[in-house]
DNA sequence: CAGGGGAATGTTACCGGTAACATTAAAATA
DNA sequence: TATTTTAATGTTACCGGTAACATTCCCCTG
């Protein structure tokens, strides 16, 4: 059939015009006499021509793509970071090509190149190896990019991440407030730095507050129901029962929850409980969690703000560094409604010192 | 400084041959003499040479990207289906750029025409609209796509399905073959294709083994926990009492529990459940559930082989038709240790009428 | 009315690869 | 040895846009 595909010289001819008049009234170039531009679009829409893509970015030199590397797209927090990401970039107009590498190194390498490969115009890495040859390169050349909740050692890069000291003290401030007492954690391995900034925020308020800081009341493990539900188990056969418990993440509060429902106690009534993430299920389940916001959606919104800055501005210095703060997200799993106003203390002074530990995320 | 980037005829010089000799070097063409090829190479290394992506797909017409166009990446069951495609893609060397639509209409067709702009080979969709124009569009354009767990009214196209009444049939025969009578099920709503074919399927081995149906058992509403705290109440306050519940997916089956529990019953021993999907928390929980598997995963895998086929074999027309069969994963939410071989009904013959409505996806 | 200036449009080159055809040199054959 | 064949490499054009510079034409001004 004739289904030649069209080019902007066909038009052209068909316009009595040079196929640059063409082009530019295809750009919106103030050049060209608003006569010639009506005609000439009336053809572009009437033989449905749509420019070569593939010949636009090649000789422009913009893809209008993103890479985005996330380590595992299941992860529900991810997958909300990638909308969050995808929203805004088609918001202007850039495109998503994404990955994730399960954490697998030579994955992210081959992805890396398969992406470059596509002509990506910059890289948002969400993936969580602390030392990536790959990226370490690409920033070596200056190659846009954006790490989110993460940061490589002893680079300086554009990074997006959240203040975990910060959101771990507010959420232990909020039990304090409620004038608990007894506050146990239990809390993500020490070798992730979400998990140590999460204690050293819970500790930090309790310190602030001139309150005990016992040991016995912190449980370590992997971020997983497992933790929460043995932990729980442990913590509450002690003779001094916490009064509260703070899970290093949400999953390890669902373990907490099916712990204190198994000893036939209830929450918020026996036990109060909070949890770090605000995954979906954290408002979805019959005991609604207090929590604090990781501000998926919004990290991925900020890291594509600056991406595209960089690209479009063509900044060779990483400058971008953005500290998202926490936000509390007061549900009942404290019984807030019980106690609400109960006491309200306030911390007798001292600055914390907020996102301690970042450079080992 | 010297950052001006190589391009294949600096390489020529250099090793002083000609351009072609360099491009049929990178490209394993069989000609150049392997001595050649050698000093050719070690140049591209030693320079870390990397032709231009862009000016590569300008010329070979080809981008080696995939557009992927889902409702919602936030929503597991794409997350999951997104991981398959994109491993099955990067296996391939192909790339994959993704949107999800949020189920809105103009926001299906901005993607499309950026994704196009991207230069993407074919689409794979799996957002859930049923009357979609400009997917229709491409169709007739007989642009290489391929539709996965939908099908678009009348017409002909590569599609990816699960065989949701054959799922449903063998649930609920394992149900029945478990020994129990009085089954109920709570159910998607019925503008849903697989509501409607999951509430068929039940329908279908109830009367192929020769079992009352009864519409009290029957209970629909939206797929989510509440759907399944709701239903179960009701159920259960029926003197009648159900043995089993057929939660029509994973969710509605936690809401099945959080009732069952509420009323300080237990599962398995005093109510069976299966649920539908095989969500992540489906085995994740205390009360290990019973379900079918929409083997997301492979779905991914096979929608991106057929649209891959479809791509270099540079088919015109829309011939691959994949119906998934189901898989049941037995866990113990209805007491199979309790109750294993107690009864193994046969059915007493009678076909069954599997992936009866499809073309309401 | 010559010449300057700006608006509208045209010409040409170029981006960095690949494809098609051309050329050279060495090996095989007559 | 002349001639054909073949392997290895080279030349040129082209893909379909955009950028830079050139040209026309008309109007305005001194």
């Amino acid at each position: 059939m004739g289904k030649q595909k069209l080019t902007i010289r066909d038009i052209a001819k068909m316009a009595r015009v040079s196929h640059m008049t063409v082009s530019r009234a295809l750009n919106d170039d103030p050049r060209v006499r608003e006569e010639t531009r009506k005609r000439i679009l009336e053809l572009v829409n009437k033989l449905d021509y749509r420019p070569d893509a593939r010949a636009r970015i090649f000789s422009s030199k913009k893809s209008h793509l993103i890479g985005l590397v996330v380590s595992s797209i299941s992860n529900p927090f991810y997958a909300e970071l990638a909308r969050g990401i995808e929203d805004k970039a088609h918001e202007q107009e850039y495109n998503v090509i994404f990955c994730s590498t399960e954490n697998k190194s030579e994955r992210t390498e081959t992805y890396v190149h398969l992406m470059m490969d596509a002509g990506v115009d910059g890289f948002i890495f969400a993936s969580s190896r602390l030392h990536e040859p790959v990226v370490e390169k690409l920033i070596d050349e200056h190659f846009p990019l954006v790490l989110v909740n993460r940061k490589l050692r002893g680079e300086t890069c554009n990074y997006v991440v959240l203040n975990n000291v910060q959101g771990a003290y507010e959420i232990t401030e909020h039990l304090i407030n409620l004038g608990f007492e007894k506050i146990a954690i239990i809390t993500g391995t020490s070798n992730l730095s979400t998990g140590i900034d999460r204690l050293k925020g819970y500790q930090l308020a309790l310190r602030d507050y001139r309150m005990e800081f016992n040991e016995n009341y912190v449980i370590q493990g992997p971020f997983t129901r497992e933790t929460g539900y043995e932990g729980t188990k442990q913590l509450l056969t002690m003779k001094k029962r916490p009064e509260a418990i703070f899970g290093g993440n949400d999953y390890i509060a669902m373990g907490v929850i099916d712990a204190v429902e198994e000893l036939g106690l209830h929450i918020p009534e026996d036990i109060a409980l909070v949890g770090f993430d605000d995954n979906e299920f954290a408002s979805n389940q019959r005991i609604r969690l207090t929590t604090v916001s990781q501000r998926k959606y919004e990290m991925g919104n900020m890291s594509v703000q600056i991406l595209i800055d960089h690209i479009e501005r063509k900044e060779t210095d990483y400058t971008h560094r953005v500290i998202l703060e926490p936000r509390l997200i007061i549900r009942e799993s404290c019984g807030e409604k019980l106690w609400e106003k109960r006491k309200n203390k306030q911390p007798p002074g001292s600055e914390i010192e907020a996102f301690g530990s970042l450079d080992r995320m």
